[in-house]
DNA sequence: TTCTTAAATAGGAATGATTCTTATATAAGA
DNA sequence: TCTTATATAAGAATCATTCCTATTTAAGAA
């Protein structure tokens, strides 16, 4: 998944290039902020003024069930959008909206191996994620 | 927090005891299911026929200010509640909407101690969650 | 390149969850 | 029992999201 255009990231998934559908890829991926459908927006509309709330609604569905993006997991009412990368957990802080990226693969590997090994009764486990909530410092 | 009883518990919080919160609390303690506020308002209209779904949301949002309840973690568009209990993860159905409590002292505290020795950087943590996503078998 | 067609889009209406408003009722302390 | 601040019901308003439909367009075929 290293520095792939984002013509070939939807070609590789079925999905038909247009113009919204690129310009919608590339915010998602230039922003690092888990942005809602609405923060989407207003970037697309610098460049893109006519695009419609609908289409965005409908892109970031396709682009969902294509795996090329997840939603982040949250108590609030607004979805909120990521690109899906490698394994990793979310910083929330509980004051503020805001959301970070947290990577830590020796996190990952523990809890991993300790689920697997685990079994929990009647459920298989997929995968998981770990939310920390907590106040940033900067 | 052992066998309190809805009364108690709403005094102890410093909240005004009426039917509507009594019967709004003992349903949240009876349900395991992680409810939505319709799924309750559903539940209380047995005994209650006319309670407004604005005092329902209104009393979650007391409750959740109290720290007496917490919103469950969720992709999806609607909140869903739990009471507060002992530190507790979550199962996810991948292809329903069900959720359970996972209990795993073993888990939190493995995490935890992790947590708090590895110190994140501009982050002070408060707590932590993990979600397990999978599929129940019974 | 031009043609064809299934799929995508814009724009607005509809829906569903949640919040707000206000007149009335009531819990709880004096 | 009286007083008052707060809770409630009911319905309107709001906000995110989905649906609808006429029009446009991407992309493969000729």
């Amino acid at each position: 998944m290293v520095n792939k255009s984002t013509i070939k990231l939807l070609s590789e998934h079925g999905l038909k290039i247009t113009p919204q559908r690129i310009a919608i890829l590339d915010v998602i991926m230039a922003l690092n902020c888990h942005p809602t459908a609405d923060v989407i927006c207003d970037h697309l509309r610098i460049n893109h003024p006519h695009i419609s709330i609908g289409t965005i609604y409908k892109t970031l569905d396709a682009f969902l069930s294509k795996g090329i993006i997840e939603k982040v997991l949250t108590e609030s009412d607004t979805a909120r959008y990521d690109r899906v990368h490698d394994k990793h957990h979310h910083l929330y802080c509980a004051e503020t909206e805001r959301v970070e990226d947290y990577f830590d693969d020796h996190l990952y590997q523990m809890v991993n191996d300790y689920l697997r090994k685990k079994r929990i009764k009647n459920f298989k486990m997929k995968d998981f994620k770990i939310q920390i909530t907590g106040k940033f410092s900067d």
